[in-house]
DNA sequence: TATCTATTCAAAGGACCGCTTGACAATGCT
DNA sequence: AGCATTGTCAAGCGGTCCTTTGAATAGATA
């Protein structure tokens, strides 16, 4: 014990993890299930690439202990393995936000420009929806806001925003949020808001970030008869 | 802006920074940098490993925006690029304990088997020290020591620790510590010390949680002429 | 200026990674 | 039982990573 040999092995076992990580396919898998478990297929479709690649990918997460999995019918369903994996994730995307320098441009190039203004912090939103003045909607899919949401929001997932946006009063402020900070859903929803003359911010970070702050949150449960 | 090649390029970029500890030699570099600044050879010789080679990986660690250098004299000092590296490095370390299924083995192998009944709490130690009934000994090498300590340790270094065991008294507990949980440098004082039939326990994790628990620290200040 | 020291760079090989294609396995449905 | 759906595996390729070796560079010292 306490030989160079066996040293290394555990430090090269650190690094496997770490490399789990490593791949620009794999991390975008982790943002998308640090919102909830997904079938291989939806998240095949949401990293756009092939099936028999996203499950090369999935089985390295679990490979490394990242991701767990579950049979569902004839569905496999990934979720990372513990919520210390999502804050795990988290700590890569703020030093890599912090201290690589060519991220900013790429997340501009991504993002596109955001104002200071648009934003909403959580604890403003916290403190508006108790006075009952904005009316809060989830953009994210339809699975992620059922496997959980900010209390009382609305869920309006961005394929069908521009059809149903209509549907929102017109005399109220209108917050959207989605993933997190390096997703664009929100963005865009507001963007088509204001182009319709509505008054309409993005919440600053996502629904990850607010259920981390512990602030309210709720998850709607499917009963009755499974189909 | 919102395309799937900007995506792309992003979490690519996420991924680079994951990329930079995933590699045993590397993580073994920031274990070690978490104590601290260091020069390339004494890194070098820290991971065993050519000083070419550890200058290769430091510049992969510093392309990554995770460490960064400092020039003093003909010697080139690297260190964590923030306290959030420290932290994001404790995050993976964590994380890899708790779900990597090979790693407990592996740490295994590498430090021996470690009883509960020999670790101290660093709750339990602060109440002891300020008790005054224990003598907390730091056995990492001398700058590490230097960079910063637990306020009133005494210095040891491993590498002189069976000579200098004497000069301790013999009717106090000693609490022996390093550089954290896999660090075995404190395991060996403690059973070096054990069989000269001292008391002796290990602090459970190493110098850097103590740090980040806000608990009393102390840094050796140098001053006067610099030779 | 010449010399020494500490670090970096460049080249090269062998190993590993990531994506595609096409076949295979497991489960559900009729 | 037979077919459809979903996910996994295997082979192959082009590219990248890790280590070694030896040379080049930057700064310190004499």
């Amino acid at each position: 014990m306490g030989n160079r040999e066996a040293k290394d092995a555990l430090f090269d076992g650190f690094g496997d993890v770490a490399k789990a990580l490593g791949n620009g396919r794999r991390a975008e898998l982790v943002d998308v299930m640090v919102q909830g478990e997904r079938h291989v297929e939806e998240l095949a479709d949401e990293i756009g690439q092939s099936v028999a690649n996203t499950s090369f990918h999935l089985r390295a997460l679990a490979a490394a202990g990242l991701a767990v999995t579950r049979r569902d019918k004839n569905r496999v369903y990934y979720r990372l393995a513990s919520e210390r994996v999502a804050e795990l994730w988290t700590a890569l995307r703020d030093v890599a936000a912090a201290h690589h320098a060519e991220l900013d441009d790429l997340a501009a190039a991504y993002i596109g420009k955001r104002e200071q203004l648009d934003e909403v912090s959580r604890s403003e939103l916290t403190k508006r929806i108790a006075v009952g003045d904005v009316i809060v909607v989830d953009v994210r899919p339809a699975a992620e806001f059922a496997a959980g949401h900010i209390a009382g929001a609305r869920s309006i997932p961005a394929d069908r925003f521009a059809k149903e946006l209509r549907t929102l009063p017109a005399d109220v402020e209108i917050v959207a949020y989605c993933r997190g900070p390096y997703c664009v859903l929100a963005d865009e929803a507001v963007r088509l808001l204001r182009r319709r003359g509505r008054t309409a911010r993005r919440l600053a970070d996502g629904f990850p970030e607010w259920r981390h702050a512990r602030l309210p949150i709720e998850t709607v449960v499917v009963s009755g008869p499974t189909v």
